[in-house]
DNA sequence: CATTACCTGCAA
DNA sequence: TTGCAGGTAATG
């Protein structure tokens, strides 16, 4: 479910709600194949008693900054959802994690699937967290000479890079397609061959969807709510992702979906065009 | 680079 | 019943 903008959402409503909060218990626990680092019981005892100081994000990870220098992390893969309620838990089968809270509230963790993962991790183990991952997108010392030279060094397709997070963080399969619709780009193209130009269309793609999906609210398509548990409205702003058939919202041509890199990938075949990448089936004659 | 695994629910 | 889903790590 959740790419960069989710996570966001997610840490933003989150925040004013359990900032300067005392972690009183943990009063469900009942997936401890979550809890990554350390192990299940250091992680229950030092966990209860933190008093959280502030709530981050890095690239798709949920940062929670806590006291005595600890950071629990909390990555919610696919299915996770992450909301503070006040009334009687309404924890289902799929809660996996509760945090009762000094005010009464209590904070949600629920996945069905269960792939997502916590950490409790001191200052040296957020320190590594942020070294495998590649810059924020969004962050102001990323500049679009920052990608274009990055994208030089790589002769990989534009799509399997770009939801390579230590190439740049937090783009999902959704945000890559919006992203390379909105840019002109085929998912196929050798990250290398861009021009200058076409560098900094990708480099402004991406900040406009990854600001827009933020400022919609992130995208509901199964799972995600935010921490008040309100779904977001990105998904009805959508150009191809979830779109095949449909005409793009551009040129009016049919929206095609095809697999790379084992992802669904949706794409307008006039806009993006196909010249210049090794796709085995060259759409154009070359003259 | 491709395939498989990790899990469950849901639509075709 | 099969295949697919917003993610990622571990294999050939």
């Amino acid at each position: 479910m959740p790419e960069l903008p989710e996570v966001e959402t997610i840490a933003q409503s989150l925040a004013p709600q359990i900032a300067q909060r005392l972690i009183v218990a943990v009063e469900k626990l009942d997936w401890e194949r979550m809890v990554e680092t350390p192990d299940v019981r250091a992680f229950l005892q030092t966990l209860e008693g933190r008093r959280v100081a502030r709530v981050g994000r890095r690239a798709k990870w949920l940062l929670f900054a806590l006291d005595a220098g600890w950071t629990l992390a909390l990555h919610l893969r696919m299915s996770g959802r992450l909301c503070v309620y006040d009334a009687a838990p309404p924890a289902d089968q799929h809660t996996h994690l509760v945090l009762a809270l000094d005010n009464g509230q209590r904070l949600f963790f629920r996945d069905p699937r269960k792939f997502g993962r916590v950490r409790l991790l001191d200052g040296a183990g957020v320190a590594a967290l942020d070294a495998q991952y590649g810059p924020e997108p969004l962050d102001d010392q990323f500049q679009a000479h920052d990608l274009a030279q990055r994208l030089a060094r790589r002769r990989t397709r534009l799509k399997p890079l770009l939801l390579e997070q230590a190439f740049i963080a937090g783009l999902g399969n959704i945000y890559v397609d919006e992203s390379l619709w909105l840019a002109r780009l085929h998912p196929l193209r050798a990250a290398h061959t861009l021009t200058p130009e076409e560098a900094t269309r990708l480099y402004q793609a991406i900040r406009t969807v990854l600001q827009q999906a933020i400022a919609s609210g992130g995208s509901t398509l199964r799972d995600y709510r935010n921490g008040y548990g309100d779904v977001g409205h990105t998904q009805e702003y959508f150009s191809v992702y979830g779109r095949k058939g449909k005409p793009c919202p551009r040129c009016g041509a049919t929206v095609a979906r095809v697999v790379v890199a084992q992802r669904g990938t949706h794409l307008c075949p006039i806009c993006q065009p196909s010249e210049g990448c090794a796709t085995g089936a060259p759409a154009l004659v070359d003259n």
